[in-house]
DNA sequence: TGTAACCGAATGAACGTTCAATTAGAAGAT
DNA sequence: ATCTTCTAATTGAACGTTCATTCGGTTACA
């Protein structure tokens, strides 16, 4: 009884779910609309039942996995640790959500770069930009960065992660915590705030 | 609309140029070769006197863009000069390329994270190979950069700079050289061998 | 008995590719 | 120079397939 409002969901859910999966091996193009429905185990109506279309569907599942991206990352998040140590804790999360969830990885990156995030622009996860950015906001406002423009901060920091996690799953190899801290420590020795010799700070 | 001003390009020429600009406006899945075809001033079976199919001619777009890349990005190296010079150098050179051809940057990116970078891992540009890989092995070997995996350096590289000049080709924003420059420290402080304090080497 | 969920064959438009026909140009012969 | 011949380049209408979407009907359930 209490079941039938899961199985409703269970749909919509089992959609997305092999839209993401399907994505990642053959492509936007390269999967039909019949072939979501066959992997979901529904009849292609009944896609049309919980999405306008093909397109609404991809956009509606970016939203979903960068809400599930956001809460990932922020598992653990103690705001009384030092800023540091929460950065890296977030980086860990983050790194680990790719690692297990290749196919939004995949995903994730093929939205970006193509024309859905161009015609959509409004279409964002609200949970993500109100943690995540906040986040970053803080490190900005307390001076733990350098001082660049603050919008570069996330995608430069995202291009370095992404790259170490599409490393290790197509070379199937697998980081050590050791390897891990050492990518973040790129991260954070390339945007922390410089204490170069020559410049003192009364 | 007609990309085919100059007749002594010739076709193949005008056609992947077209696929370039298209491709960036509209996606893979969406232009289609009559669409291609149209922009390029030809008629659609002459495409497939130069390519074999959509997918090939994709395929070869990618390894002439990289092409492109690999000269534009080695303009000026200078080999005497000190490795941290040349490095700069290369990535001023590299972020310059992106800013001058956007539609080259989205289609890179596009396709990198398609299903084609997997079903075509064979499909690389020789020259990109030949001189931008030896100029960051000749970095790793010389202990210029931090000791992480080397096939990590140039991911890692390319993700901070493509997320910079993204970000100012989506906010119409110019960079200075000062900009730019300090991009580039971002990225040179996170890779660079560290000089800790507290490490000393004899 | 009414409503929402669900089905899957049918539809029609879009698309990649083919091909018979035409043109351009080069090479050779006279 | 002119004509002949051969090949490569080019054309675009036609073909066959694929695919997103629709819709009339069925089931589940409250």
């Amino acid at each position: 009884m209490n079941v039938q409002l899961e199985d409703n969901y269970g749909k919509r859910e089992a959609v997305l779910k092999s839209t993401l999966a399907l994505i990642k091996e053959y492509g936007f193009h390269g999967t039909p609309m019949s072939m979501i429905a066959k992997h979901a185990g529904v009849a292609a109506g009944t896609i049309y039942h919980y999405f306008d279309s093909k397109e609404t569907l991809i956009v509606e599942l970016y939203i979903h996995v960068k809400d599930r991206l956001a809460k990932a990352i922020l598992v653990y998040d103690d705001k009384k640790l030092p800023y540091k140590d929460r950065f890296f804790n977030l980086m860990i999360n983050q790194y680990n959500f790719y690692i297990e969830n290749p196919d939004a990885l995949v995903f994730l990156e093929q939205y970006v770069n193509s024309p859905f995030a161009k015609n959509y622009p409004e279409k964002e996860s609200q949970l993500f930009i109100d943690k995540v950015h906040t986040f970053f906001n803080y490190g900005i406002e307390n001076a733990y960065f350098r001082n660049i423009d603050p919008r570069l901060l996330a995608p430069t920091v995202k291009g370095t992660l992404v790259a170490a996690a599409n490393f290790q799953l197509s070379e199937h190899i697998v980081f050590s915590k050791e390897d891990l801290i050492e990518v973040i420590n790129i991260v954070w020795d390339g945007i922390k705030r410089q204490n170069l010799q020559h410049i003192q700070y009364p």
